[in-house]
DNA sequence: GGCCAGGACACCA
DNA sequence: TGGTGTCATGGC
């Protein structure tokens, strides 16, 4: 069992997950911020929020203070930190790469990662997802999924640090973005049809080879 | 009513 | 560098 062979029977399973929750790369920032540590239904009140006011654009949102973003942001929880990283993040955008999400395209991958690193409230995972799903660039994403999952078959302990477990994938996978974005919206799915149903994983297409499988 | 969810960060040793 | 508290809503 290794990440490649894994996820060749994911694909086969189910075919492409064709997934990120987003209509524009911006959006694709902006939810991935609004997702942290939070239920991705929640995310959504507070982006859709921020769209019924036609705040949901870098022009939108430039400009506005934490103050006057937070209660908007509400329902996902958080949302005066949320807030905060959030104007962070247009002002980072606005002075690197003039409001335009799809110039972090034309970066160096690793280069954006750091660039995003310094941004406040933007860590390894959100970095990644922005890197990945707005812009196009091939850096695999660790989330909580990934390690249950992965921890579940046994490929990982589950307490390695994030850069290690992305190592640990970013090894056995070509360099594709297309391949890192349907792998990890992959997981996803997995995660939270199957690895979390009890008392038995439900139609798991990894279930006759999840050392775990039938356990909660 | 408690627990958890697609984290990040400050603070501490 | 590793562990812990904090931020806070909504679903179960």
């Amino acid at each position: 069992m290794t990440p490649k062979s894994i996820y060749r029977r994911l694909l086969r399973a189910r075919g492409p997950a064709g997934w990120w929750p987003g209509e524009t790369p911006f959006e694709v920032c902006v939810g991935a911020i609004l997702v942290q540590n939070t239920a991705w239904p929640n995310a959504d009140r507070a982006l859709r929020a921020l769209k019924d006011r036609g705040r949901l654009s870098y022009e939108g949102l430039r400009g506005m203070a934490a103050e006057q973003i937070a209660p908007i942001i509400r329902p996902s929880g958080t949302f005066n930190v949320k807030a905060r990283r959030l104007a962070a993040f247009v002002d980072f955008l606005g002075r690197r790469y003039e409001g335009r999400v799809e110039h972090m395209a034309r970066e160096e991958p690793w280069a954006l990662r750091r660039q995003l690193l310094d941004v406040p409230g933007i860590g390894r995972e959100t970095a990644d997802c922005i890197a990945l799903y707005a812009a196009g660039h091939p850096l695999f994403v660790v989330d909580g999924y990934t390690r249950r999952v992965f921890t579940r078959l046994g490929l990982i302990r589950g307490d390695e640090s994030y850069d290690e477990v992305q190592r640990f994938f970013m090894r056995r996978l070509p360099e594709d973005a297309r391949l890192f974005n349907d792998y990890h919206a992959q997981i996803v799915v997995l995660a939270k049809q199957s690895c979390r149903a009890r008392p038995v994983c439900v139609e798991c297409p990894l279930d006759d080879v999840c050392p775990k499988r039938g356990v909660a």
